[in-house]
DNA sequence: TCTATTTCAGACTATTTCAGTCGTACTCTA
DNA sequence: TAGAGTACGACTGAAATAGTCTGAAATAGA
């Protein structure tokens, strides 16, 4: 379909999460999970691709855990989704390495190629700072904004 | 993932190649099929949800095929996407019917769903005209403006 | 009216992907 | 040094996807 993942969408809850508790202690993976009535397992595991891609530091030993490893404002939900998921591709012939079998017959590459990096455009543009503060006007606003440019025309 | 699926693929195709025969005679689900090397049974199952939702028109008996049903300017891809992959939902969580199970909890869902509503604009603006002409100038630089636009702020 | 061609519809199978679990090893801190 | 935590890969079961098959109905032309 066109969706993310499901662990893609804990991770930006993860992230969401850390964000709110940036100057706390670090927090567990199992703690963060039972908030949000998820696995601890598999929060861990989502945690461990985003430390791996460091995006998160982690912190081992008792009352370790996770802290994001930069400012909110500076992570993109871009980059939390593709730690996880691997590149976002709208199509599989759009990758470098010609797996297309109608290379060049699918005229239809090309241009969604274009599409994809606007996709891209807008994960990159939406940061988890945007996505954790509650619901301030400001960036609502821009969003909104961007939507209505997209539509126009 | 984050992708089209093949069918939706093979959809936009087959429309582009419907698009770019509009004056001559229909076109059978096997020719366009063997044009870029797909199964025809394939793409007949395409078709046949492009034709239920009024996007192509078919044909039926001897000399029959499928023929689009409006101006390809006038149809987009989301359209295209829609019919055959169903409604685009960034998250499953989006659906008006709460299967997140997490419903207050998952405080992500009102900001995604904003960042849904841009990508449905993204691919709501790309007509089967604009995949069709070959490259056309105009219409390149059009996307080219929006993806700048979105990457900008 | 007969036949060939083509769409239509849905059931069916196979394959791939994804979600989630488990086990074990490693690393800190108290 | 014990406990709390991360690290990582292998594994399983479920679900989505891709693709096939069959039988029917519609149409054009001989």
């Amino acid at each position: 379909m066109f969706k993310l993942s499901k662990k893609a969408d804990y991770g930006l809850i993860a992230m969401k999460h850390l964000a709110n508790h940036r100057q706390q202690h670090a927090c567990s993976a199992s703690e963060i999970a039972e908030d949000y009535g998820i696995s601890s397992m598999l929060m861990a595991k989502v945690l461990q691709k985003l430390a791996k891609q460091n995006l998160v530091v982690a912190k081992h030993g008792s009352s370790g855990g996770y802290q994001l490893a930069k400012e909110p404002a500076k992570i993109s939900a871009l980059e939390v989704i593709t730690a996880i998921d691997g590149p976002v591709l709208i199509t599989s012939c759009v990758t470098s390495h010609g797996n297309c079998d109608a290379t060049d017959r699918c005229s239809i590459k090309e241009p969604l190629q274009r599409v994809n990096e606007s996709i891209l455009g807008v994960l990159g543009t939406v940061t988890i700072a945007q996505l954790s503060e509650e619901r301030q006007e400001a960036s609502l606003v821009e969003l909104k904004g961007m939507d209505q440019l997209a539509l126009s025309r």
